[in-house]
DNA sequence: CAGGTC
DNA sequence: CCTGG
């Protein structure tokens, strides 16, 4: 089925660019997994083309718009955030990468992952723990698994995680899921919770920081104004943005992420991700 | 040391 | 503090 769009959909660089971690590409295709149902998808003239199974390609087809924002106006967003060099480069090099809207358990458990990691071993991470405690799905060659629920995590112990390699961040997921569940927090509520509430709720899981909880805020709760400041953020405020007084006075991460929040604006996490991007592809 | 956090 | 490139 075919979605359309009013912007250009840039599937590489919007799943490859360090928001999500468990798409498989095989060109022109790109196979993933949205709402439990495995997702085969591809750019198309018009906006997007895409097959799922289980789930009717007509009853996801809402669902897949959402997941890649696609009634959201790019230009618009352009506009509001090209304000330098730096961006503007970004913003061609990378035309039409968008921030996604990721189901809020899974970017949760997988940013807690990210935590003094790196990409490849956080895909490895993820991808241990939906082969073990997922379900399988299957279209073409590829089988890929559904995301553990809060219920798996917390029957799972400690241990297995670590033996999957998650080390000292597995005590914070199982330690999450329990509060989770024990707490009765409703997962489901929190895409009405404002930029500053949701902060406040996520930050309160121990093994969320005030990175992670931005992270989460914005590829999967709608926040565009969130502004997660890890090194390579804090590099590039510090060596192209502050000036030298700024950098002596702003020290923590939450100091920076103000600053970033301030100065770009409502869609400072698109340009957060546009420069993340743009920086972390130069320096390979 | 790594896309942090306690 | 775990793990691994």
């Amino acid at each position: 089925m075919i979605i359309s769009s009013n912007h250009y959909v840039n599937l590489e660089a919007t799943l490859f660019s360090g928001q999500c971690f468990r798409w498989i590409s095989d060109p022109p295709w790109f196979y993933g997994v949205i709402s439990n149902n495995l997702i085969k998808i591809r750019e198309h003239p018009k906006g997007i083309e895409f097959f799922s199974t289980p789930t009717s390609e007509t009853l996801l087809k809402d669902k897949i718009a959402e997941y890649f924002n696609l009634d959201e106006n790019l230009d618009d967003i352009y506009s509001c955030i090209n304000s330098d060099s730096r961006i503007n480069t970004s913003i061609h090099l990378f035309q039409g990468m968008r921030i996604l809207t990721q189901d809020p358990w899974e970017c949760l458990i997988s940013f807690i992952c990210s935590s003094a990691s790196n990409i490849k071993k956080i895909r490895r991470n993820i991808d241990s723990l939906t082969q073990y405690f997922g379900n399988k799905l299957y279209l073409d060659q590829q089988i890929l698994n559904t995301f553990p629920t809060i219920q798996n995590i917390v029957e799972i112990d400690e241990d297995i995680l670590r033996n999957l390699g998650l080390g000292y961040r597995s005590k914070y997921i199982k330690s999450t899921a329990q509060t989770i569940l024990n707490q009765k927090i409703k997962i489901r509520t929190w895409e009405n919770l404002n930029y500053q509430e949701g902060l406040d709720q996520l930050v309160y899981f121990k093994g969320i920081g005030d990175k992670i909880a931005n992270c989460i805020l914005l590829f999967s709760l709608n926040k565009k104004e969130a502004f997660p400041v890890d090194r390579w953020i804090e590099q590039i405020l510090r060596n192209y943005y502050l000036t030298k007084s700024e950098n002596k006075s702003l020290k923590t991460t939450a100091s920076l992420r103000l600053w970033g929040m301030n100065h770009f604006g409502k869609y400072a996490g698109y340009a957060n991700h546009y420069l993340f991007h743009y920086f972390r592809t130069q320096n390979k």
